[in-house]
DNA sequence: TACCTGTCGTCTTTGTTGTGACAACATTTA
DNA sequence: TAAATGTTGTCACAACAAAGACGACAGGTA
């Protein structure tokens, strides 16, 4: 028995579509015409599942949108536009309010009430893989004198790598971490050190993992929980909280590599 | 009186925060956090005007979205990511459901049934000034060996004229209009032909203007509704429709320029 | 006549918006 | 120390708006 052609088999794709700012009809129904040629507003019923006379508003939206384009016969026939040519004037739309919006924030955050010294005592907590990569790649990029790392090796992702090489030369790199490197994973000017018996640093405990990045001696972030939950991480510019890890570094590079 | 710092004067920010993906609360919670340096749920709740209630699962989706961290004190204290950062993150997330979204449309796209004949007799309506001026874009890029147009000069936008230049110099392009031209606007290989009185060749009728858009001589696209309302344009590949503006063509080059 | 298209009004469903109540905890007052 | 007061974080749920779904109908075509 052939597959059926009905709506059942939605991929991913009406979730892309969705976050493109398409509803689940419209998703369907430009899904729907890309199949075919061209049709009439029931053959589109037929093919996406959508109600007949849904399908009416729903091409209306779709044309002001540009994926959709009528012909003059009666009745009318629908055509779709290439999804290369569709999707990126979708998303270049979006590209426009992403900048104004981008612009309009900035403005706001830069007039806001300034109480650094408060802000500085804090610990922070970040949830989500992506989100605690982009607070590295942050510090990272804005880090003018020195870079600390150490570590369980599993935590220093490709993206992590990337990062690292993208530190310019005249910032001091330190690394300490279990594990191996590829050649040119890493660029020359790094000083790495490598830690066999990573429980002795206390960074490893059972299923444990933990790894702590340390920027200008000034901020420090503190990876947790590398299993399968969404990791979380402690952010801070507390001194105190900084010189906490300080000490643990000088405390790793002393007694392994006396 | 000095300006109430309340949510009433809500600017465009909250739309285009909204194209990213977040809701209305979302958007407010966001902003007002920017304002501030840090703070606790109910002064979130008073900066904003969202219910204190409402704050902790926004608060929550804005975490996951890494546009805010959490302080680890008691009460928790919360912070917002620097906009560009933050808009960045939201923009890449997008673009990837974007390209993600094209490859599976345009496998669909491939494999769609194939009746080119009864498309090409087709004559298709498009509506908006951006999605009339994509398909031209589409046309010229595509275009092998030739491109005509004649159409009153308002309807040569800037954007038109930048899609004429990008076109490679293989092609010939021959461009019939009233008006004038800047030095450097167009290509030294574009045959331009300046024609006075536009009214007899019928693209100009009272408010009505018109232009006509030709590629390889197998693809036309006329332009309608110069005025304030939203445009349209028909597109056709039908042979018929097209002799009947090529011949249009021939006539006012023999006629004008004998 | 019979059929199909395009449009309308309506109802349901879903997600966001908004309100009140409450236990846990901290702070103040007696 | 104990009671009183206030605040935080969580829950349940009402109100609302947008999207989804269905049936009915006038007009046109065959």
């Amino acid at each position: 028995m052939p597959m059926v052609n009905t709506a059942k088999n939605m991929g991913p794709v009406k979730e892309h579509l969705k976050s493109l700012g398409l509803t689940k009809y419209e998703a369907l129904v430009y899904i729907a015409l890309l199949r075919v040629e061209s049709a009439s507003a029931t053959e589109i019923h037929e093919i996406s599942g959508v109600p007949r006379a849904s399908v009416y508003p729903v091409l209306d939206k779709l044309m002001k949108k540009g994926l959709v384009s009528v012909s003059n016969t009666t009745p009318k026939r629908f055509d779709a536009a290439p999804p290369d040519e569709g999707v990126e004037h979708l998303l270049r739309q979006i590209e426009l309010d992403a900048t104004a919006a981008k612009e309009e924030l900035v403005a706001i955050y830069r007039s806001r009430e300034d109480r650094e010294e408060k802000k500085q005592e804090m610990i922070w907590t970040l949830s989500g893989r992506e989100n605690i990569e982009n607070r590295i790649s942050d510090m990272f990029s804005n880090a003018a004198s020195s870079v600390i790392i150490f570590a369980s090796r599993d935590l220093i992702t490709p993206r992590i790598l990337d990062l690292i090489a993208q530190i310019p030369g005249t910032v001091s790199i330190d690394l300490a971490t279990n594990g191996i490197f590829a050649p040119g994973d890493l660029p020359d000017h790094v000083r790495v050190r490598s830690i066999e018996n990573l429980i002795d640093t206390g960074l490893l405990q059972g299923d444990q993992m933990a790894g702590v990045f340390i920027a200008d001696r000034e901020r420090v972030l503190l990876r947790l929980n590398g299993d399968e939950t969404t990791p979380s991480a402690l952010y801070s510019e507390s001194p105190a909280f900084l010189q906490l890890f300080l000490n643990y570094w000088n405390h790793i590079i002393t007694s392994f590599f006396s």
